[in-house]
DNA sequence: AAGTGGTCTAGACCACGTT
DNA sequence: ACGTGGTCTAGACCACTTT
């Protein structure tokens, strides 16, 4: 493209007081949109560098960048020599990810899950207010614990919004094996890519003492989760109750 | 510089069996060194990346993928127009990157020191160990309060290398005012540029709970913290007892 | 006007994995 | 041998800041 035809594409890409943004940030809206409507799928491979720049006219260097920051993002995964593929909850890389809860000593080793309910009902006004839904609307509600070396050490409490996850049951899950965020993705066709967190310490009421075989008042790590699909849409609400002794939320500040 | 001397270079590169490693990354290497070694200091300008393409023999290309990796991990600082700054925890933008406890509601506000202790003492055996030192090796001793509000939030107490803070005292820290790592940083030559945390969940003791007007056994979130400098070398314990009631540890999962 | 970082392009070659 | 991503270069122009 000859450098006169560049300019005034520059130009040309601004509305009246629009905002600017460079060519690589809108090939890397397009790429999100096509991951978002599902063109290419978890697991699978988009296409080249060169293909999506002739696709989109641009250069496959700028091409390359906005890979590169997708990439970042944990929303592609790259492999050399095999191509760009869509990351996906399943694979080992993304594992634990999302799962920050780790034994003091000794190696990351995956947890089981016991699922205690899942049933649909109404959403009450804090968790509505943080899926984008109305007091009232449909939501599931899950309940579960997580055993590291059969010992109980997570109770959650997930929110989802009942439209987006229509047909998830109790049996649905408990055949499942592997983690919840694959399920969401293969299932259900949503993918979390990124989740605001609030930690909190908390003493531990009847119920969650129960569950998690300890004496009520002891010391909870309570972990409120957010969790946001493409566009930064919110598809998940979880409170987790973490028994912290033996083990530790782990967290790099960078 | 011509395609074959680029080949030559990238054979000689590798040593028999030697790590290979790209340019820019050696590039990278190069200019942490600088910045370890005081060339460039917190808050200056580095070399226009042309210049620094001239002095390190390689294209101008280079240097900005080294400077752009940098800047993503907050060792410098782009300002568009007027070139790249060594990183400090003096401006603004840096002031909260290692502050995760904020109020759950309204702005974060910067908060207030109050020092309760600073005194000289042998390691123990775990701050040892973590510090990279001998047990019995020389270390400064610190224990605050961080008042929101005038409100007691977190007790730190930290640990530091004595060999490396020498001259710091409790007048020294009572008549600072900012934050610590910014102290840190323009007294003693020492950076923090990244941290791991360990969270849990704990209970008041008799000190802790006095000193943060709980009761006893009350939950208080215990983060753990091992911040690092260039090099990944060790230079601070930091163990924070938070009141979680109206603040929390916020974190973003990506 | 001059200097800096920011974007975009085009083309070369290297490293890796598959055919 | 071929196709992919990974690195490196060279040069153009844009956007921002200071002189």
């Amino acid at each position: 493209m000859a450098e006169a035809q560049r300019s005034a594409d520059a130009v040309a890409r601004r509305g009246k007081g629009a905002v600017f943004a460079p060519l690589y940030k809108q090939i890397k809206q397009l790429l999100v949109e096509g991951l978002d409507q599902g063109e290419w799928k978890p697991g699978e491979l988009i296409p080249s560098e060169f293909e999506l720049a002739a696709r989109f006219q641009v250069s496959q260097g700028t091409v390359r960048k906005a890979i590169d920051e997708l990439a970042a993002e944990h929303l592609l995964v790259r492999r050399q020599g095999k191509g760009t593929f869509v990351a996906t909850h399943h694979e080992p890389r993304a594992q634990f990810r999302f799962l920050r809860i780790v034994p003091d000593e000794g190696e990351v080793v995956p947890a089981q899950s016991r699922f205690l309910e899942c049933r649909r009902q109404r959403a009450a006004a804090d968790i509505a207010r943080s899926l984008d839904l109305k007091t009232g609307d449909a939501v599931v509600f899950i309940r579960r614990l997580l055993l590291f070396d059969g010992t109980p050490i997570v109770l959650d409490d997930i929110w989802l919004p009942g439209a987006m996850f229509k047909g998830l049951t109790a049996d649905r899950l408990a055949e499942y094996h592997g983690p919840l965020y694959g399920l969401f993705e293969t299932e259900f066709g949503t993918r979390m890519i990124r989740a605001d967190e609030r930690l909190r310490a908390v003493a531990a009421d009847a119920t969650e003492a129960e569950l998690l075989r300890l004496k009520p008042g002891a010391p909870l790590l309570l972990v409120e989760r957010v969790s946001y699909t493409y566009g930064e849409r919110p598809v998940e609400v979880r409170r987790g109750f973490c028994v912290t002794t033996g083990y530790h939320y782990r967290n790099t500040l960078t």
